[in-house]
DNA sequence: CAGCCATGTTGACATTTCTTTAACTTATGA
DNA sequence: TCATAAGTTAAAGAAATGTCAACATGGCTG
C-alpha cells in the first residue's frame, strides 16, 4: 500500500489522480492548495506525491524546491503546457518526473509505478523485500512470475499463479473460499465459492507430486486453503 | 584537460552542460544536433561523451549504438524523464552511466569524473563489454545490433528488435504488454495493447523456425510474453 | 511522385482458461 | 456405523485471450 498525496486545486483532475491511484493500490489525500499541501507533504512521509505547477497559496516549483530542503519524498510535476515543462526541466528543483496535461490515464499509471518503483530500489530496506520465495522444490519468484519445481519451469494460469503467491506469501494462513474470492476474484465477483475448488484442484495438479498428499496447498477442513507451515 | 564532447539541442541545458565539464579541467565541443554530434565523435578521439537522449536528427540512443561500432568512448546519457531511463537500462546500448534532468551540478560533476577516471585506469580492451547472448542457434549481438540464425543474418525492424534484445537481457521474465509498451514504445504511446502482438508475431516469423511451437518467444498465457528459460 | 518499408489496426479463427455441473470420495459426529 | 456436510475430480460449455494474415497509414528514398 503506497500514501500518495495530490496537490492539485482542479476538482475534476484531482478526482481523476485519486482513480489512477487507487489502481496502483494507492490511498490519496488531497489538497486543494498549495500552502496546504506543504503542511501536509512536511508533517508526514508519502511515498508520492504528485504536484500541480499552477496552483492557488503557493506555485508548485517553489513548493518542489521547499519541501526538498527537509524531505526527497518522489515528486511528479502536473503541468498544463510545454512551456511549463521547461521551467520544471530547466531548473533544478528537483522533481523526479513530470506529467503534461492532457494526460492518459496508463501513462500517468505508469509513470507513477516507475517513479515508485524506483524510490523503493534504492531505499536501504529495499533488500529485505524477498521476491523469491522457497519451499523445499519449489520456488516462485514474483519478479520475473516465474514458477519452478525442481529448477523446471511450471505453466501456471493467472488465477492458478495469484493463488499460489497469496498463500505462499501467508504460510500457514487459512484463507476461506470466501476470503480468495474476494482477494484475487475481487468483491464484485458473483460466481459460486466452488470456483475456488476447481482452481485449487488444477493448482494442485500441477504442483504436487502425490494429488492424495498434497505437501504444499492443504486444505483446513471446514475452513479453506493454506500454504503448508511444515517444510 | 580532458576533451568532451556535448551532444544536445538545448542551448540552456548544454551552457549547464559546458560550465560543469570546464570545472572539471575539460575542453568542450557542442553539437546542437544527432547527426552532427555522430560525426565529430567517430572523427577525434574524445575522452568523454554527454548525451541527451532526446535529439533532433537522430536519436541518443540510436547514436550511441551506433557510436560502439566503432568506438569505445566513454558516454553518459542524459534523460529527461524516466520513460527513457527505463530505456538507456532496459536495452543494451553501451553507456557507461545516467543522469537525469534535472540534475544538480555536483551530481553531474562527480560522475564525470567517476566515468573519467574508470576509463583512464582500465587499459584499453579492459572495459571490454560482452554484449552478445547466444541461445541455441540464435546469437544477438548488441553491439554490431546483429542477430543471427545459424549464423546466417536476420533482418529485425527497430521494434522487433528492441523486443527481442529486452526479453532475451530477462530470460524468463514475463513482461505484460503493457510493460512492453511502456519501454519500448513509451508511456506517450496511445494505441492498443494489440500493437504487441503484431509485432511479436512478426519477430516470432523471422526467428522462430515452427511458428506453432515457439523456441525462444513464448507467450506467458493471461500475462505476456518471455524469453524460453529452458534453452 | 511512386514505391518501399515499418508500423499500427482490424477481424476471423484458434486456443486456453474459467465457471459450472455432476458424480464421487472423505471426514465428522450423533 | 451411517448420514451428512465438505472436498475432490472430471468434463463440457462459455468466456477470455492469443494468433495471424490482410489491410491502412505515413514517412522516407530513389
Amino acid at each position: 500500500m503506497n500514501n500518495i498525496l495530490i496537490i492539485e486545486d482542479d476538482k475534476d483532475i484531482s478526482r481523476l489522480l485519486e482513480i489512477a491511484m487507487k489502481d496502483l493500490d494507492g490511498s490519496t489525500t488531497v489538497a486543494h492548495n498549495g500552502l496546504l499541501g506543504l503542511d501536509l507533504a512536511q508533517e508526514a512521509d508519502y511515498d508520492l506525491i504528485l504536484l500541480d505547477v499552477k496552483l492557488p497559496g503557493m506555485n508548485g516549483v517553489e513548493l518542489c524546491r521547499e519541501l526538498r530542503k527537509s524531505k526527497q519524498t518522489p515528486v511528479i510535476m502536473v503541468t498544463a503546457n510545454s512551456e511549463e515543462i521547461d521551467k520544471v526541466l530547466g531548473l533544478e528543483i528537483g522533481a523526479d518526473d513530470y506529467i503534461t496535461k492532457p494526460f492518459s490515464m496508463r501513462e500517468l499509471k505508469a509513470r507513477a509505478k516507475a517513479v515508485l518503483r524506483r524510490a523503493q530500489q534504492s531505499a536501504p530496506d529495499a533488500r529485505f523485500r524477498e521476491s523469491v520465495i522457497k519451499a523445499k522444490e519449489l520456488e516462485i519468484d514474483m519478479n520475473k512470475r516465474r514458477v519452478t519445481l525442481d529448477g523446471s519451469n511450471v505453466e501456471l494460469s493467472p488465477k492458478e499463479y495469484e493463488l499460489i503467491c497469496l498463500l505462499a506469501q501467508n504460510v500457514g494462513r487459512s484463507y476461506s473460499r470466501a476470503e480468495l474470492l474476494d482477494t484475487i476474484w475481487g468483491y464484485n465477483f458473483e460466481g459460486y465459492e466452488h470456483t475456488v475448488n476447481s482452481h485449487i484442484n488444477r493448482l494442485r495438479s500441477k504442483i504436487e507430486p502425490d494429488m492424495a498428499n498434497p505437501k504444499f496447498v492443504l486444505t483446513t477442513w471446514g475452513v479453506g486453503y493454506r500454504f503448508n507451515e511444515d517444510l
